[in-house]
DNA sequence: GATGAATGAGCTTTCATTCAT
DNA sequence: CATGAATGAAAGCTCATTCAT
């Protein structure tokens, strides 16, 4: 039976996207993707070059969104005020629209791009946010405290922040849940950070 | 040339090990372990019923380990009473007695059990040990503060944690420096609890 | 947009000649073919059953002329009289007459039907015409010269003039510069020929 | 059934040597290989890396050889006083020692190199050697008869001296008549040539 | 014990052809 | 007439595993 063009099109799609996130690119079989999307072998290729064309379709958006924010993280405004909040409740209103913007790229489509590209051209992107992050943490943690002595814990909480957004994004499903997540999420950072800068805990 | 029979299998579980560490089960290849352990295919099988044999194998003493923390965690006493300390500095002391009792544990074997087992049958233990992380940690949110609406948050932080140690592991090799940074990641952890309990910043 | 059947059927026979000419039968694809002459596959199969029936459709006229040629080769008049011919100025001015009279027959569809036929049935053809020529040629032969020794050179001059013929009509499209190469090739074949049969060279 | 590594090994090139005689690179096929050889696909690449391996394992001694007659060209000594010779006799006898010296290389691996190699990297070989060919017989041609007016006929007689040695190959495989008959079409050749440049023929 | 030849199921990809619309 | 979605056989290649030696 024939279905219209771009149903077809769409059904690879998402059963190329729920076999990428289940095995990652590699792993990911197009006999499987085309049996989940009933089709067959020969009719995935009349809607895709190959393996790859498929992904790059599934990610491109969202990776052109980050794509600009690597190339352009010197020019955009920085939130640096945050950092001046002491009440966790403001913090939180404050985050909350950061996160909302931010919401539409923070999808399955941006989970592939990070999580299950490894064996595409986009393996890259995670450690380069990842260093990212890290980057723009250093410079905090180097006039907030300059002699804290483990340069390492820059990338290790950065990666770790990264991790869990993307944790976050694989377990809750819905936008809102996900806001408040992330948001608790930030501020369990920003408290930590703060507190191992200052040397206290807990008092 | 024979070797003796030991040295032949301690050579193939060692090319196995770094041949799963860097691929992980699923893409390490036995063609690449059997030549990093300078003999053949044939002879890899004479040693190991199969490529998931030599993994067993690997992570057998460790995964026991885990497993008897698993199933014992009940009886296991806790160290509770650290959570009473304020004092950064003596979190740091207090920590390094319990890192260093676990550090033999935490060793490349480790690695292989809860970061490289996808594709074999012990790749659930990495989610029991964060399940077990998070039910643990559930208790304390409970008790401190049991109006704390993000009951995800403890599955999220303590699957962070739990990655933070990996991670460490991953890219520290030498045992003092990862001591003091798991120190550093447990106090982040702990300073970043409480305050988020707690509902307070930077203050 | 539907355009006049025989229109479509021409532009579909066009791309495909100027396709099997680039490539040859079996390595000439349809979905090329299609796209050369702006409609579908499906339509395609509309006008012709298969790859093979256009190739057939391109070639049938140039086909039958050749194997009436080839069957009834024997009551064709001959041009015995050319070899009594010793100026060759007068050779060329003879056989100027005969190609000209040939050359509607040597075009490309001739060439699809001896150079581009490797997977149809009509693969033979080339071989037959070469035997058709290599008989003729070891009839003068052995009239001339029935003691000469190499019975095989009837059949290498004769594919090797056949093929010349071929390459003449492959790198040059221009009528009369195709005339004039074929006569030389005609006087070089006579000459070394002759040459040959009468044991001199160069004298 | 085992057998010998350097046997099977040779059954493949063997059986390989006969599929890309019969069908060229492109069209041969890697299942008819191992089918002719009594092995498997997999056993295949027990031997070969891919299957342009076994075909360069096929042709690699006589390319070198071409290789190096296509580089140093213009050093090799010439018999240019071949053409002062007007005997017959006496050319088939000078003839014989060329010939019989090249002999070794104008084998079936020659004909792989020359005539099966399309979608190879030696598929230019060809063209080189024939051009090669032509740019002496130029040479010949500008020196002897410098106001001949059809240039292509160098690259004409070339290109159909050449295809001619490969039909020899081809029909013929017995090493003597070989030489015999690429003796006759040397001659042949030569006489034609000059034929047309003097402008007389069978006086 | 040791060797590596042999196997076969699996992979991604191509393409002539069929057929529902 | 025209469209192009759908099919399936075949291609080159990979790899864990088996087994004769």
């Amino acid at each position: 039976m024939q279905i219209k063009k771009e149903t077809m099109k769409e059904n690879i799609l998402l059963a190329a996207e729920s076999e990428f996130l289940e095995k990652g690119f590699q792993k990911a079989s197009i006999r499987n993707i085309v049996s989940k999307s009933n089709t067959t072998i020969g009719n995935f290729y009349n809607y895709f070059e190959n393996k790859e064309a498929v992904f790059k379709e599934l990610i491109m958006d969202v990776y052109v969104s980050f794509k600009y924010l690597l190339e352009n993280h010197d020019t955009i405004e920085r939130v640096n005020y945050l950092w001046e909040i002491s009440d966790v409740h403001i913090w939180r209103k404050e985050l909350l629209v950061y996160i909302k913007n931010m919401m539409p790229n923070l999808n399955n489509r941006f989970l592939l791009l990070v999580d299950c590209s490894d064996g595409t051209p986009y393996a890259h992107v995670k450690t380069d946010l990842i260093s990212l992050l890290s980057s723009h943490f250093m410079e905090h943690v180097n006039e907030f405290s300059p002699d804290y002595p483990f340069d390492e814990m820059a990338s290790i909480l950065s990666h770790q922040f990264f991790m869990s957004m993307i944790q976050i994004l694989k377990t809750t499903k819905e936008d809102n849940r996900r806001s408040e997540l992330m948001i608790e999420q930030f501020l369990f950072f920003a408290i930590g950070t703060m507190g191992l800068l200052k040397g206290e805990a807990n008092d």
